[in-house]
DNA sequence: CCCTGATTCGC
DNA sequence: GCGAATCAGG
């Protein structure tokens, strides 16, 4: 992914509304949050408003890795199956009750077509958004491609992040 | 352990 | 310019 000029006025208006480089990293799809914060720097908006002054970090060690142990572990390769479920549910409770609301033209976002897996469809890499009533026939999960960074695609990864009072419906 | 942004430096 | 690795901290 390079950073085209959407991208980079999208990352922006994001950084300005206060997202994490996380959240941000999400929304952008193909880049992780090094990428953002790094892009945020070279385009010298870190400073974001009335922030915890920053500390002023200290310098590394310019060479001489030693001895300690820089070696990265190799993939740990953690298994979501087990929560997926009780995570699913409580987003599902937690959002559902919010109204629909209008979405503002300001917002400008894509709202991505839900594949509507069920939840033996799902794997490390899908959407896991859930849909509707739980216990209803028309249940079901966004699926579409989860985000490098968590469970969901760029679009619910954000509304995930928003206070639930912000939330709404989607797919 | 989860996360946050900040910094360095090889590419 | 880019971003992984790393750091310092919540």
């Amino acid at each position: 992914m390079n950073w085209t000029d959407e991208r980079v006025e999208l990352l922006k208006k994001l950084w300005a509304e206060g997202l994490s480089a996380s959240q941000i990293a999400a929304q952008l799809g193909g880049v992780s949050r090094n990428a953002v914060i790094g892009k945020v720097h070279r385009l010298k908006l870190s400073g974001r408003g009335r922030t915890t002054a920053a500390p002023a970090r200290q310098k590394k060690a310019s060479s001489a890795p030693a001895a300690s142990k820089p070696v990265r572990a190799a993939a740990p390769a953690r298994s979501a199956a087990p929560t997926i479920g009780a995570t699913a549910l409580q987003v599902q409770f937690d959002a559902e009750p919010v109204a629909r609301q209008q979405l503002r033209s300001s917002d400008n976002v894509v709202v991505p077509i839900s594949r509507r897996l069920d939840l033996t469809q799902l794997t490390e890499r899908t959407c896991k958004w859930p849909n509707g009533d739980p216990l209803s026939e028309d249940f079901h999960f966004c699926g579409n491609e989860a985000g490098e960074s968590g469970p969901y695609c760029a679009y619910h990864a954000r509304l995930a992040f928003q206070p639930a009072s912000e939330r709404r419906r989607a797919c």
